[in-house]
DNA sequence: TTGTAAGCGTTATCAA
DNA sequence: TTGATAACGCTTACAA
């Protein structure tokens, strides 16, 4: 849309460049090279490389040594090739720029990295297409494993990978399987934190803005709270209105909330975003965070701490999710045809300034 | 650290399962199959997936169909290894949780997707030696590009991708060459913006707060701001203050900034996290944000919008970086030993409600 | 326009 | 403990 390429910048050296292409780019060193350098076959290079069987220990030694003098990579694609297995997992997700992911995303690589894998990373966009074409793509590199993290993914996609050996873990999924995971976030946990927390500062008057992530109309953070209440608040009042996770639905929660009978004293999020807006249209109408109202949010994203006041709120480690996640692939990918396991990813809540006792 | 494995879930069907094992997993179906479902050879289907010749139009159809019914899926280290040539690209970052990654990547991802390729992602966490190790892996995986979107990176390690023929897109990198191209962000027209949007309001004492990405003390955006102010505001008053990007920073400045003699109309940050350390100092000291004082913040963070006043801030489109990376990493793939190019992405101003004309 | 067959760089099975 | 050598599943000259 805007500013263009430069022209080519200037360059210095020509011929050097050009000898070092002669040089480096003549064919890289393969493992024949190295049995070569070493004085043994290639498959004791092979061995060596990953300790598949016993090597005399001055063998690799001189082996080892020759790697590093022909600088030499092992070519992933043969190795997979002849191997039969990749050392690559996919994370696909619908939306890598939404709160949650990019520490996940960062969690995922490291700890996959950390196992000697690679990470492919595959973004969905909500599209159904795309996340079919992605699937494909993932059995055509015949990745070990792949972690689902999208809303909700096509059975027939998951079977398909399913199907090749390919082991998966899935989020909030309702049931494992062979071969498949399925890691839970468990929001009851913290939901019930952050009501007993307002049950102990003296709030009866709760309501909860909710968004309901599941089409089916099922809503675990919702029911969990209306439990919570019921269990530690005798007597409570309380209400839910509904949002849809944007800092917009928040606004309009909070007028809907102003406009009733009577004001809440707190008031719980089902995320921060609409938090952020409640907390905003409330500031309009002259109300003070937390003296007037309490308020909560959910997924402690970075904004929470900084707003003010900064917002009390539930959340998960993000690093325990990757690295959680990695870990039951992993899992799979060593025991094939074993039964998937259930991974609970507790919440718990992070007080700051947004809470208070209600007023008297 | 928490929350353990739950006992394997019930299952019903095994047998059903068993039998699926037997199907599903027995081999999966590869080019002779297909050859074989459409009378044809392998030769023939390779052309007609990878469309490298022409083939008869009845032919084709018969192939696209067998490939349908054998629901193959072309086995991509086998492609690669006989090709020389993968479809995947690495994007190499110091930290992806940082805030303007998240949106890069994506888009990064979608536009190498809708090129046939994968991306594999590597968070070097600041640390050398895993970014040494991350080459090493990258070079494994014959990937047919990086995107080098690091602080810096040794240029041995550079050498050795380029060597190996694989193409490298840098960021803010000072030099193209063979095989490697640039993408340097542009702050200097952004930062003008913002001095122009400020001298028009009529704001003659403008400051900043620096802090400077490149070790070697250079500081683009700094240097702008000075230039610009020279330019647009005669007999403009300024200052610099040091930050490191980091909220806590923004607070320090602010208190600085209000122990000097006179207090600017106007501050410039080099970031948004520092600019809400500003705003949050400056606020518990009594002023009033933009009424007091204007501030502007640098990347359009996603509070910008949301903070109260809302952030006026400089910002580049990440989409367009994500977009014009993965172009320039397209352009030096397809055109081996052709020098790179440089690409600017430009930086502009979004004017929200963080500043206003100064006080009389 | 289609087919044959020789690689591509490993791993893994035997045999030595 | 080591070494030959046949896969692995595809692409791509070269032939037909």
């Amino acid at each position: 849309m805007i500013s263009i390429d430069l022209e080519e910048a200037p360059r210095g050296g020509d011929l050097v460049a050009v000898t070092r292409e002669k040089t480096d780019r003549a064919k890289a060193t393969r493992i024949d090279d190295v049995a070569r350098a070493a004085g043994v076959s290639t498959a004791t290079v092979s061995n060596v490389i990953n300790e598949t069987k016993r090597v005399a220990a001055t063998t690799r030694a001189s082996v080892l040594d020759a790697i590093e003098r022909c600088n030499y990579y092992p070519n992933a694609q043969a190795r997979s090739l002849a191997s039969g297995r990749t050392r690559i997992i996919g994370l696909l997700s619908s939306d890598f720029a939404s709160p949650l992911f990019p520490e996940l995303v960062k969690s995922f690589e490291m700890n996959a990295f950390e196992r000697g894998y690679n990470t492919v990373l595959l973004n969905t966009n909500y599209d159904p297409h795309r996340a079919a074409d992605h699937v494909r793509r993932l059995i055509g590199l015949k990745v070990a494993g792949v972690a689902l993290m999208t809303a909700k993914l096509d059975p027939g996609l998951i079977h398909e990978l399913i199907g090749r050996n390919i082991s998966v873990v899935s989020q909030n999924l309702d049931k494992v399987s062979e071969h498949m995971s399925n890691v839970v976030i468990d929001y009851a946990v913290g939901v019930d934190e952050a009501v007993a927390h307002l049950a102990s500062l003296g709030h009866r008057h709760i309501v909860h803005v909710a968004a309901s992530d599941k089409p089916d109309g099922t809503n675990v953070r919702r029911d969990a709270f209306l439990e919570s209440v019921a269990r530690h608040v005798p007597n409570a009042r309380t209400a839910v209105y509904e949002g849809d996770f944007r800092f917009e639905s928040g606004q309009r929660a909070a007028i809907e909330i102003l406009a009733a009978a009577e004001l809440p004293t707190a008031v719980l999020a089902a995320n921060d975003m609409m938090a952020f807006g409640l907390m905003k249209e409330m500031r309009k109408a002259g109300l003070s965070i937390p003296r007037d109202i309490s308020l909560i949010g959910f997924d402690d994203t970075a904004f929470a701490e900084l707003s003010e006041p900064a917002l009390t709120t539930v959340c998960l480690s993000r690093a325990e999710l990757g690295r959680r996640t990695v870990e039951a692939l992993m899992k799979n990918i060593a025991q094939p045809g074993a039964q998937g396991k259930e991974v609970r990813i507790p919440t718990y809540l992070v007080k700051r300034g947004s809470t208070a006792p209600p007023r008297p």
